[in-house]
DNA sequence: CAACTTTCTTTAGTATTTTTTAAGGATATT
DNA sequence: AATATCCTTAAAAAATACTAAAGAAAGTTG
């Protein structure tokens, strides 16, 4: 499934090309000559990259992404900008963009800005690698190593080891890891968690002399 | 507690400039003019953040972040370049890189992107932290440290100094802290507090010269 | 499709850690 | 010096986690 990127813009040949690049590359986009009905897009439709000019008649780009952050609207932003003074470099950044591209700007350029913007924001589900200390977690086979070791581990073990190693060093409550590792916090009761987790620290700690996940009493446990 | 950006940049007046600006913006930095010592430091060291050079002598930028990330090394990294030729972006990009700056470029765009690049990868930099004098607390690891030691503390206890480092300089009556720490104050007798905040003490404060929390006869604690 | 295997959840009993209670001694306040 | 308040200590109680094993679910094989 492709991005879903909206594009607000008012110069209207901009627009156009725009579109036409980004759909040449495989996205869906969503154009605008102004910011008027993004608000309502946003909230209605699944949007992955909003890319928009600072320079609109009427409400500033800068403005417009700051109210939106203030809503609680996550949603990455590329800017696009004639402007290249330091000062509004700043501003654009301050208020919450991820990117930003000053005109005129090589159409080559924006294609891998928007490519580099998805791919971080997105979760990167089915590729990659994860690694801390000596365990190293391949997604796309969806093996672990220990130590170089190849250790057979099941889905529900691979899913919580993935966790821990995302969320390194940061306490993992019982009820988060129900909610994102099961999907479910509400039927399932806690005890499932200590058991899975004792599990999968015998398979990757037999020994018991590396302390991977850690215990903390009466709060959850923790990578370290 | 700043960000640590490890540098690499075969030209020793870019490096030298480089790090001398990021330090004046509140970073540590670790320079170097060629990319061999740098795994090490990775595997070592927190680091937060990569600049490095795609022009290096021997080895290419791009092909040594390339290695990095097969290694499930997730440090982000800016790609610095005097290359601006279409292939090398898209190249840069599609390794693993976070952003790319190319030569010559303008150092206040380069601290902003900086702090773009941190703000979206590392969240939990400064946030979590609850500190007051020598003692500091780490919401999101439970840890606290007092003069940079770590020192192993329970749930109540963790709880319970949280609540002083919140209310720093005033003092806390032992119903407030039954109502706030242990979430109900009619079921417990208000020795529960005398005894927990004295175990308290002893932790923190174990030859008792420091005078962290003190005691208010007849009304309470304060931490001062 | 039935028997088997594997994985996961629940339960129960046990072990461990943490917290509370309580009593006697210490300290401050009047 | 008398009194109220607080600290220290140790033991009892409670909370929490671990282990092992049985039951349930899902997937596999003959």
């Amino acid at each position: 499934m492709s991005a879903n990127i909206v594009i607000v813009e008012d110069e209207e040949d901009l627009l156009e090309l725009l579109e036409y690049n980004l759909q040449k590359d495989g996205y869906e986009t969503i154009g605008f000559l102004n910011a008027r009905n993004v608000t309502q897009i946003l909230d209605e439709e699944e949007v992955d990259l909003l890319i928009m000019d600072r320079n609109l008649p009427g409400v500033e780009g800068s403005e417009f992404i700051s109210k939106l952050r203030d809503k609680g609207v996550d949603v990455p932003v590329i800017f696009l900008s004639a402007k290249d003074k330091e000062s509004d470099i700043e501003d654009g950044f301050l208020r919450g963009a991820d990117d930003y591209i000053t005109k005129p700007f090589n159409m080559k350029e924006l294609l891998l800005r928007v490519k580099s913007v998805l791919k971080r924001t997105s979760k990167k589900l089915h590729e990659g690698k994860l690694a801390y200390r000596d365990l190293v977690l391949d997604k796309s086979n969806r093996t672990l190593s220990v130590e170089g070791e190849n250790i057979e581990v099941t889905k529900l073990e691979f899913d919580l080891l993935s966790e821990f190693i995302i969320n390194k060093n940061s306490v993992l409550e019982r009820d988060y890891l129900l909610e994102n590792v099961w999907g479910d916090s509400e039927n399932y009761q806690y005890k499932t968690v200590n058991v899975a987790i004792n599990r999968l620290k015998d398979k990757i700690d037999p020994d018991k002399t590396k302390e991977y996940i850690q215990t903390v009493r009466g709060v959850g446990y923790k990578l370290c």
